[in-house]
DNA sequence: GTGAAAGCGCTAACAA
DNA sequence: TTGTTAGCGCTTTCAC
């Protein structure tokens, strides 16, 4: 602990010496692949114990050309929906001995690629990424340097871009194919912005493609697309409520925004489901804690955490290719949509 | 992309062949530090453009002994008051160039340890801590191998654990001071678990001495620790509320739980605040979206990520010593809280 | 202003 | 089973 000198940590060398051995006989009591004899064994564990010898991650990666890094890359962690999914990536990266680099990119391309590039100058073994839109370069950048990575939140249906999430649009049509069983056509969507977000653009387009299939024309009056803040979600609802034909039913693309066109409502003195029908998209926790309840569309988060994490790590460790999986949704039914009231029509 | 092949990435000795100088050159170039005739250095920035050089942090961080790595360890991303700080931090870090690792401790100091020994292995520069909670090992453990770190979501107030954070204890106090000057007496706990989490240990300590300040003892059955759920919050506002004299007003020491809390209340028939007010602790954006909004104090979560993150790197830079901060709470009024009503007595 | 060369702390042939 | 010896890709004196 002297300070003002330069500090040394103890290297494998310093350990070597004194248990009387060479590095590379360290190096593999450390890493217990090769067989080493146990007595020898002993003597360097006791050793490395005496010292708190700590492993160099930069010079075993330098020298092995693995890091055990792995790159996360989430648009935000505001949304508590994608703090959940990080959360069980982290662990599952974890349990395998592999750190995570996080890097959250707001929504943004250049932030994402200046994360990828810093991340790749780090060595990172893969990569997990949020969508699968962003420019042709980024792309190339990670293929050119070798680094696998894989794609959540959206199916990709690529066998050149694996990924490991539910599919999007079937998962937006399950709520709105509840809400037209339920008679309702007039149907808002609130989602977040379809030129950041692909997969707002994929709920969007099946809400449109939905409409379509009824025989009903898209009205722009009826679209919003916002941050994902339950304000912004609010806002969007007062204006849909202001209108002379206010939806009969709002097809919200997630959970946040749902909440803030529930609270609208509330505020507005206009029931949920009597008046106006609202379903989300998530099913976050807090969504049984709001009142009505929320009728919405549970999604994986977690478990689209660990298995990308899980398949990144199994093909590095194997080669086996990366998973392209499709995980299932289900639409959980609760209090806040039901069917179209004739006085409402 | 010759597969097969172990595939090579570009090095700084390929870059300096083809430009003709050396790799000496080829750094000083890439590190704009020392002067570099400017022929020269177009030379070489030539190709490493042409070849899409990428830097390698793990053979630069050997050679300098600086990764640009900073290790963020949290209890949980769950409760979205984490996420906002960890956001926050790895924001600041990457607007300094530095890449953040991730750690989920989920609130276990074994699983804490294991993860600072991993990341003092990939050499961080320095670590992001929550709560000053853990064995005297692990803070030897930093020390012994020189590595700086910042304690948040606690305050210290001690020179050797630097910390930015805000005061727990005066943050729970003022809301309790609120529920005393409107005629709380019979004021319940519902916070997480202490033994875990220092955080909510301080948060109950002010509760406790509180009460005795008033003159009150404490009741045990209006204590409930649990989980950072909001059915474990619902559950102990059950319990609460089936007393034979319920309290008139609860302290939630976070607003997952107070959110808890309020639903139970609302399922139960029991208004709020008429019949008991609920103050909650972190002020999560959900809160304005509750009916009632939630009366809660807010802390500086964003802020305080960003700060320590600030922190630490003008420390590496400039050897600084760490800052210890106190930041301010405010008590944000809203409706859940309210004067104690003569019938309710 | 630029290059040669010696490391940084580890691993992995290859020999012994 | 163990040691020797080159590196891994970068930085950094020290000369020129």
């Amino acid at each position: 602990m002297t300070k003002g000198v330069a500090f040394r940590r103890k290297t494998m060398r310093d350990i070597a010496r004194e248990a009387r051995v060479s590095t590379a006989t360290v190096s593999r009591v450390l890493n217990g692949s090769v067989p080493v004899n146990p007595e020898t064994r002993k003597r360097v564990e006791q050793v490395v114990r005496k010292h708190h010898f700590v492993f160099d991650s930069l010079a075993g990666g330098l020298a092995t050309r693995r890091s055990r890094l792995i790159g996360l890359i989430i648009p935000t962690l505001i949304n508590s929906i994608y703090a959940a999914f990080a959360q069980a990536s982290q662990a599952a990266a974890q349990s395998q001995r592999y750190t995570v680099l996080l890097g959250v990119s707001e929504f943004s391309p250049k932030q994402e690629e200046r994360l990828i590039e810093q991340f790749i100058a780090h060595r990172v073994e893969a990569l997990i990424l949020t969508g699968a839109d962003r420019p042709a370069r980024t792309y190339q950048q990670m293929r050119r340097n070798q680094v696998p990575f894989i794609i959540t939140w959206k199916s990709t249906g690529r066998e050149d871009l694996p990924s490991v999430s539910f599919d999007n649009r079937l998962a937006a049509g399950q709520a709105m194919r509840f809400l037209f069983e339920r008679g309702h056509r007039r149907i808002g969507l609130i989602c977040g912005r379809t030129e950041v977000n692909d997969r707002a653009r994929e709920r969007r387009e099946a809400y449109e493609s939905m409409l379509k299939e009824h025989g009903l024309s898209l009205n722009p009056g009826l679209v919003h697309e916002c941050d994902f803040e339950f304000e912004a979600g609010r806002r969007a609802m007062q204006k849909m409520l202001s209108r002379r034909a206010p939806p009969t039913a709002i097809f919200c693309a997630n959970d946040i925004q749902a909440i803030g066109a529930l609270t609208q409502c509330r505020a507005a003195g206009v029931r949920v489901p009597e008046e106006v029908s609202i379903i989300g998209f998530d099913d976050l926790p807090i969504s049984t804690f709001v009142e009505p309840q929320l009728t919405t569309v549970n999604v994986p988060a977690a478990e689209m955490g660990r298995l990308a994490a899980e398949s990144v790590i199994r093909h590095l460790a194997t080669g086996a290719p990366l998973d392209s999986i499709i995980l299932p949704t289900t639409l959980v039914i609760r209090s806040s949509a039901g069917a179209l009231r004739s006085e409402a029509k």
